[in-house]
DNA sequence: GTGTAAAATTGTAATATTGCAATATCACGT
DNA sequence: ACGTGATATTGCAATATTACAATTTTACAC
């Protein structure tokens, strides 16, 4: 097959499965820290950080906004990243629930 | 490609991306957590609460067990998964410290 | 030994992901 | 308008992932 079978799991399991597979490669991990770490960062400074070809971290960029982790302001030719610090919010509260459940169950 | 570029990453880094990158499937997520609310779990179980056929239970048991949350006791042919606590504190711990050290990146 | 049940492994097809070169787009400065 | 710099998009090759049928392995019961 290849494809994922989404539509046998609950919403909130895929909501899970779709905010952890976002943190779960090294770049878009290393792109987030890099974001929320300098302020006024665009793709190129990214570029130059973290070592990957611009398409390949234009390509990831996408994929974390997807999840609306990120803000972007138009400066010029210039386009400044942010972290929506309100959607991290809730991508850590989503997470942070799962493990908890977890470790409440599990310790029963 | 295709391949991931680990290489150019830190360790923390990539160790942030594999436990994120276990719980990002959904099939997994449901594993973790039906074998956390259910005692005496074992894969036909898992098959049929979940409903992916026998084998790709079986590889995504693999995966778990590979960063360690899963412990195994064998009883007769049976074979029944437990959560490893301990590994699942240090993933939570983990991730949570991804989670606050960009919190606090991005507030500065 | 034979049969049976549980789970792993193997093999395979379909799809997804990763990464990059080439190109396109867009906004500015001249 | 033209060149330039920044980023997105397209197209493509290589690899990884997902899923399952068929098979194998393992351990029990008889």
């Amino acid at each position: 097959m290849g494809f994922t079978k989404k539509h046998i799991f609950t919403d909130q399991t895929n909501t899970i499965a779709n905010y952890t597979k976002v943190i779960g490669h090294p770049a878009r991990v290393a792109i987030i820290q890099h974001i929320s770490e300098n302020k006024n960062c665009n793709c190129n400074d990214l570029v130059k950080a973290i070592g990957l070809a611009q398409p390949t971290i234009s390509q990831h960029l996408a994929e974390i906004r997807k999840t609306g982790l990120l803000d972007q302001k138009v400066k010029g030719k210039n386009l400044y990243y942010t972290i929506n610090k309100d959607q991290l919010n809730e991508c850590r509260r989503v997470v942070n629930d799962f493990f908890v459940k977890t470790q409440v169950s599990c310790s029963k």
